[in-house]
DNA sequence: CTGAAAGCGCTTACAG
DNA sequence: CTGAAAGCGCTTACAG
């Protein structure tokens, strides 16, 4: 408390102003019933004195195991994920886990050099998300030997059931799909389109879209090709996925868009073309951000528990490592969310003057 | 490759694959140069054949730095927060570091155990938000003599010049408020009001209400106290801080939010009362968050450019570790971005049918 | 209830 | 250019 200490107090630092020894000490930290109650105030006063904080590293190099998580997402700017993440961190932080975070900005390459960093601070387990990775990368974990989490996708009923896949948390992405189609149908529309972000290497993204198209299908609606346009994640990715929409002939008076951003996107866009949504137009997106309810009219959605998708998945992991035995599947609920007027709209209105 | 190995490869067993001594291994790895070519290829074929990934913890023990580096942050479920970790992630992962994240959603104490948490994870570095922290977590950063630097604030002059403070990476919060008043003076108001975050232990929320009301009244203008109102960050304490705000007789005609959120959720507000902005009542944010230019009308707004804080923030991080050396304190630059017309509100207009 | 000692998996002077 | 060995700061059987 006096003058600043020359470096660090080390465990024998304690142990030596406590005049006892550094087993004596480590046990009072890690099992405090194991030493006697005087002992351990002589040494609880001297870490305090010292400003003792154990080195995390030497603790688990001894102990084989490092009380960390990794996780990597897409990217961090996105609320979905952030909210995502600060569910797995309150809950990890709570079991005295610490969350080491990283993005790899959908690049699967950059994806497995974050995996082996993440691997290269003994991390005791991985998160990822989605199904989609490179083979390099599942090689990494596996040859590493840390629990791997897959989060936001639900593995196929084939491969769930020959266990081919590492335990998943998350939801099912063809159902998302399916509610959307179910809710456009039911508003009489006849000709749909779909603002996807991109399906390489995101299985979410083909899957909500696989989803949407077979439950048309089964309606006998089809949705061609040219009416799905993929767009980078961001408003202007909505909006320029509604402005190549509306460039066909017919043009759909429906549209699913594979989140709430390029939802919104298209939201603005029509906007600004002055289309009326809902009237003339029905978007549907996904994930409810909070935005999705303030706006006016309000976005008609599917909410995904994001929060408590991290929540579980932080819980998943943490019965891994406490028992050993890799946690089951699971699949969290969704729910569509109608906002705004559910008439049928009139399709006569949609003739936008396009820029 | 072909049986799945016992347990994780060491860097023994790498050794004896490649027939040299563990010494020349982590030679090759860290000091590729050192070593004959002949021997690295031998090295290099070991370490695919059998996976081998370097234990972080043991690595991090010899070496006495982890390449790790922790943040905490209020909370991870607001985009400007996210941003900026996005920022400091991307940048500290190119220097080979990887960013341990935490958030104590405003709790202080909480704080003090999250700081010690990443203490115990052996940090290089800490990274806080604001000046305004409990005086156990400063005590608990400088005893164990990581490097802290504080993000966002930017500490008073006095103390800069006492070099009492931590580094800093941050904005003129004062200036915040400053450019919002100049803004709303310059439309002619004359009748002000603000909606904050709570202030307590929150020195940028503090600030730029202080910097607001200094130059009101270097103008001639009050903020009395019963104008300020502070809420949780979030569109529904936007929407109560105006429903607040309208109460008062008589009631402002300008706005300043804290931030966007909160300006959002005035705008919103406002909307649903049928209170034309800003023809009725100009209201000016605070981040520039993307959706502030999409809604209509859009929203008059300071930006701060926060994924640059982020990385500027790593830098200087990386830089304090490599040299040494604290670095500098920094000043980002920060702009008003005027959205929506300026012309003076028709103060008649402002009589809002309240629910 | 406590201590001496070995060991966790790396790195790095030191010697050759 | 390479190896033997000590050391980083903890934990935990083992012995008392």
């Amino acid at each position: 408390m006096s003058n600043p200490p020359l470096s660090r107090a080390r465990i024998g630092d304690v142990a030596r102003l406590a005049e006892v020894s550094t087993a004596t000490v480590s046990r009072a930290l890690s099992n405090p019933d194991m030493v006697k109650p005087g002992t351990r105030a002589r040494i609880r006063e001297a870490i305090s004195t010292l400003g003792y904080v154990p080195d995390g590293a030497a603790r688990a190099l001894a102990l084989g195991r490092a009380r960390t998580v990794g996780a990597i997402v897409p990217t961090l700017d996105n609320a979905i994920f952030a909210r995502a993440v600060q569910g797995l961190q309150t809950t990890l932080s709570n079991s005295g886990y610490q969350l080491l975070i990283s993005a790899h900005e959908y690049n699967l390459s950059a994806e497995t050099e974050v995996v082996r960093a993440l691997l290269e601070r003994s991390v005791d387990a991985i998160l990822l998300v989605g199904q989609d990775h490179a083979a390099q990368t599942y090689e990494l974990i596996r040859a590493s030997q840390v629990a791997l989490v897959i989060m936001w996708s639900h593995p196929s009923a084939e491969l769930a059931a020959a266990g081919e896949t590492p335990p998943s948390i998350g939801f099912d992405n063809r159902l998302i799909g399916q509610l959307a189609a179910d809710h456009l149908l039911s508003l009489g529309h006849t000709r749909f389109g779909a603002v996807s972000g991109f399906t390489r290497h995101n299985d979410r993204a083909r899957e909500r879209i696989e989803g949407f198209r077979e439950t048309l299908a089964q309606h006998g609606c089809t949705l061609p090709d040219a009416c799905v346009i993929e767009q980078p994640f961001g408003f202007e990715g909505g909006r320029a996925g509604l402005q190549h929409l509306l460039k066909l002939r017919p043009s759909p008076t429906a549209i699913f868009c594979g989140n709430d951003v390029l939802a919104l996107g298209c939201l603005f866009e029509a906007q600004a073309l002055s289309i009326d949504v809902p009237g003339a137009l029905s978007i549907v997106g996904c994930d409810n951000l909070p935005i999705a309810s303030q706006i006016m009219p309000g976005l008609t959605t599917i909410l995904l528990p994001t929060y408590e998708l991290g929540e579980r998945a932080a819980r998943a992991v943490l019965h891994w490592l406490a028992d050993g035995e890799p946690p089951p599947h699971e699949r969290l609920p969704i729910e569509l969310i109608v906002r705004g007027t559910t008439a049928r709209p009139c399709e006569a209105a949609l003739q936008p003057t396009l820029a």
